[in-house]
DNA sequence: ACGTATCTACGAAAATATTCGTAACAAAAT
DNA sequence: ATTTTGTTACGAATATTTTCGTAGATACGT
């Protein structure tokens, strides 16, 4: 018999992994990298939007070249964080994955990382900055009374 | 004139840079890799430690060699993330920053990249998860009373 | 029709982060 | 004294993320 088909080193096997992970669990948890989260920051606040739209946005903050945004576009809409209306020419891309997933995926490694696990700890850090309008504050008061009447 | 000693290429101008920022800004706000803020964690928790113990308390949530958490370590005492007693042939590590600075860092981080910058729909979110007891509420409302009476 | 601008696809280089093997040495055990 | 164990240092291999150059195709202006 052969086994050459079997042969496998780490890479492949990694890369083979993430594909799998891609096709698969497209509900997952997904954990977007920093430049991801970059591009989808525009997407959820601007809407539907081009590469060329999304990197002249980029480029305000930060020298951004135009096929690096293209193709890390082009990455995310295969690993599914984004979907793309290829219909016309210039594809329009849109977010796949809701921004309150990633807040409650990032806040929660936040607190686990770094906060030791305790959520209150990382409130009081984040009120503490001084930040929080006098409104923000009483809208947040409002919603823990309403979370200590649910308490039992 | 000669010069060929102005002949840079970007790799090394970067590197430069990094090796500046090193010696130069001590107290700036560091941002440690997932890594490293992995074995951070521990030494706040745990107070000053040997390579061998941290590596025992990573090995419980992942399969961790223990030259690669002495690579890491080593390299965190480079970048100046950590100190360590070098008085006894193991070394003693302890942390060289502190836990709020790197909460204040990485929150803020979070905040711009994920909640439009918006602290109090952080806070929101993260009170929504159910996961604050009644008195870390409390806690909480006391805080917020207390900033609301500092406003003008 | 021709040239210019714009767009996608793709591969590969560069930068960054992580993992690990090996050597050298010191301490401890036998 | 010799072996075994534990430790640091270090370089290199892997893996991941980011950046960019180039080719080919399509639209647009003249």
């Amino acid at each position: 018999m052969f086994d050459t088909k079997l042969v496998v080193d780490q890479g492949d096997l990694l890369q083979w992994r993430s594909k799998f992970k891609d096709k698969n669990e497209s509900n997952m948890t997904h954990k977007p990298t920093e430049s991801e989260l970059d591009i989808l920051k525009v997407l959820w606040e601007k809407g539907p939007s081009t590469v060329r739209e999304v990197n002249e946005i980029l480029s305000l903050e930060k020298e951004t070249g135009y096929t690096t945004t293209l193709k890390l576009m082009q990455i995310m809409a295969q690993k599914g964080i984004v979907t793309r209306d290829e219909s016309s020419r210039t594809h329009v891309y849109k977010p796949a994955i809701e921004q309150k997933n990633v807040q409650h995926t990032l806040l929660n490694k936040l607190v686990d990382a770094a906060f030791s696990g305790s959520a209150s700890q990382l409130v009081m850090q984040a009120l503490g900055q001084g930040k929080t309008s006098k409104a923000e504050l009483e809208e947040i008061k409002k919603l823990i009374e309403q979370l200590e009447g649910e308490q039992k």
